[in-house]
Order: C-alpha cells, then structure tokens, then sequence
DNA sequence: CACCGATCTGACCGATCGGTCAGATGCTGA
DNA sequence: TCAGCATCTGACCGATCGGTCAGATCGGTG
C-alpha cells in the first residue's frame, strides 16, 4: 500500500477517540482503532509506543487545563477557593467533555497507573477545595457526588450548546455545595 | 480432595463480591475468584453457568428493590412522584452501596448486556421522575449527575454511618433537584 | 458391598489481547 | 541513479480470558 498521507498520527488518534467515546479505553482493541483507520495494528503501533500513549497524547490538553486550575485553586482560601474550584472545574468539563466522556467510567482503574497519578491528587484536591475545606462528611459527600457526577454524564450532552451546559452545571453547583463555614 | 463444604456456592459468592469491589467486574478473573475462594475455576463454574451469573446473583436483591421503587414511582404525579424518587433512590444507594460499588464505573457497559435491558429502562425512568417530567435540560442535567454521582460514589463511604449517609445525600437532593413546575 | 449423584479438578480449547519484528514499499536528496 | 529514510505490513509471540470436559473422589443409600 502507498503511503497515503503524513497525517496517519492524527487519524489514529482522532479514531481511538472515536472509538473510546464509544467502548470505553478497556473495550476498545489496537485492531478497533487500525480497522477505523483504515491500516494494519502494527501502523498505529508504529506511531504510538503502546496504547496507554494514545490515551495520554488525547487526555494531554484537558490535564494541561486541569493542572492550571490546581494551581489557581492553590493561590485562594475558603469561599474565593470553593468558588474557582466550582467555576473552573464546570468550565474544564464542558470544554473537555468529549475527553472525559473517553473515560467511560474507568477513571478509577486508570487513574492509579503511574502515568496519571498526580492527577489523582489533583482530584482530592479539588474535592477538598469544592467541599470548601469542610470536615464536615456532608460537604465533602456533596462535592465529590457533584464531582463524580458530572464527570460521568457531561458526556451524555454533547447535543446541548456550551453555553447553555455551562449555566446549568454552575446552577446546579451553586445549589449542591454547601456554604463555606 | 475432600469435599470441604456444601456452602461453596455462598463461598464463591462472597469471595467474587470482594474481588469486584476491589478490581471492578472486568478485572476480575475466574480464576481470581477461584484462588481467593481456594478452588480451582473450574469448581466456580461448576456452581454458576457462566461469570455473569454470579453477577446477576449478585445484584438480585438490589434489583429487586430497584424494580419495586419503579413501580412506587409509577403510581404518583409530579411533586409527590419527584419525593418518591429521591427518597427511594437515596435508600437504595444507602442500604445497597456494596453492591453498587461492585460495577466500580462499568454501569454503562454492564447495563447493555441482555440481562440488565430492563435495569436500563428503570433507570432511564428514575431521572425522568427526578427531573419532575421537566423538559428543561437543566433539570434533566441536576437529575443526571445527581443519579450518576451517587451511584459512583456511594460506595466509597463505607466507613460513614448509614442514617448520616442518608440525611446527607437526600440533603444534597432536594438542594440539587429542581422543583417541579 | 455396590452403586449413584453431587462435588471438584487438571488439562485443554478457541478467542482475543497488547506488543514485536523482519521485511516490503515508495519518497527524497545527493 | 541509488542509498537512505520514513512508513507500513503480515506473521508471529506469550499471556490471559471465559468456558468445556472427562474423570477422580467423596458421602449417602439400597
């Protein structure tokens, strides 16, 4: 076969993105990705080392964005925190919505390998700060079942406009957190 | 070797319940199972016809309620069927998390095979009724991420004390569901 | 005692997985 | 023209998966 073009990288990562979206990362195989590309397995694996790469080069801009918001959530304290946290993270998650939804409830398990453990810690972090650094189980109940919520289902609403996603998910924030001490 | 005990079937059971827990329903193996339990795998398939049964055996008492909460909801209207579906909802999260904790984030997968169609359509059902038959996205959205992220977290909060657990969640649900037009 | 059925096992099966490798192909610059 | 390089492939690998099967081993029963 010719070489059809250079651009083979960004088709094998466009279609694993297809393809995560679907099945999830676990349920879809290097052959799933070849086969919707149009090549052989050993063509993607010519231009990613091994599969966790391809996650990681489709996941690098939303834990860029995820990284900055740590560190602005960082340089705040109480309700200023609570509320950035809110903001970005809602923000983060219609923005990147097609990249989380990847995913597919696997966070757990990918998570732990050592390719996204500090995002891990970002994410207790984020906890923390949305549960606006409660002791209280209740707060911190409520934040991690809006954080784990909405990574979940935004995914769901890519036929709902940006906008409209946004105000609804900062909406129902507001509302869920409970109150800074 | 002797035949240790009849209660095997229960042994394997437990030990798959623990493993789930830990690993999630895919990554865990037969053969996982079978070393925790002390038996071969082939004993494990002796006393269940295949892997998805010892799930489904699983998940029976919390399905059964899950199907009685449908049809508690199915007799109210509005306000009152939105109430029902919350608590109900809140309940089941509480009293079952073990259980629900066991999919660890493969409900999406899990749900699309032929035994738990029927699961799926309850559950499609349970937002329709927490989002109070609204036809807003915004009250689709709180109804979605509510049940999304009770349901993936719950489990988490083992070491937290079922009556806290419940005040705090259907807390966080009636700040969180729109009310009803 | 002989027999039977429940229980349990090791060996094995086909399928699929992620990943490797030697080599074919075609473009490019000297 | 031709060497060199990037690109791509089929064939293959070891590991693991869920599942099958013939047969071993027991307790209970007549």
């Amino acid at each position: 076969m010719a070489r059809v073009v250079p651009e083979t990288h960004d088709d094998i990562l466009a279609a694993a993105g297809r393809r995560f979206a679907l099945t999830g990362y676990r349920g879809t195989s290097l052959q799933d990705i070849a086969r919707e590309v149009g090549c052989s397995k050993a063509t993607v694996l010519y231009h990613f080392a091994n599969k966790e790469a391809i996650l990681t080069e489709l996941m690098a801009p939303a834990i860029a964005v995820l990284q900055a918001l740590d560190e602005r959530i960082a340089a705040h304290r109480g309700a200023p925190a609570q509320r950035v946290a809110a903001e970005g993270f809602v923000d983060l998650a219609v923005r990147f919505r097609r990249e989380i939804a990847l995913l597919r409830g696997e966070f757990p398990e990918l998570l732990q390998q050592p390719a996204f453990a500090h995002i891990q810690r970002i994410s207790e972090r984020l906890v923390e700060a949305l549960a606006g650094q409660s002791e209280r189980p209740s707060a911190r109940i409520a934040a991690l079942v809006l954080l784990a919520g909405i990574s979940e289902t935004c995914g769901q609403f890519v036929d709902v406009p940006d906008e409209e996603l946004r105000c609804a998910l900062l909406a129902l924030a507001r509302r869920a957190l409970e109150p800074v001490d």
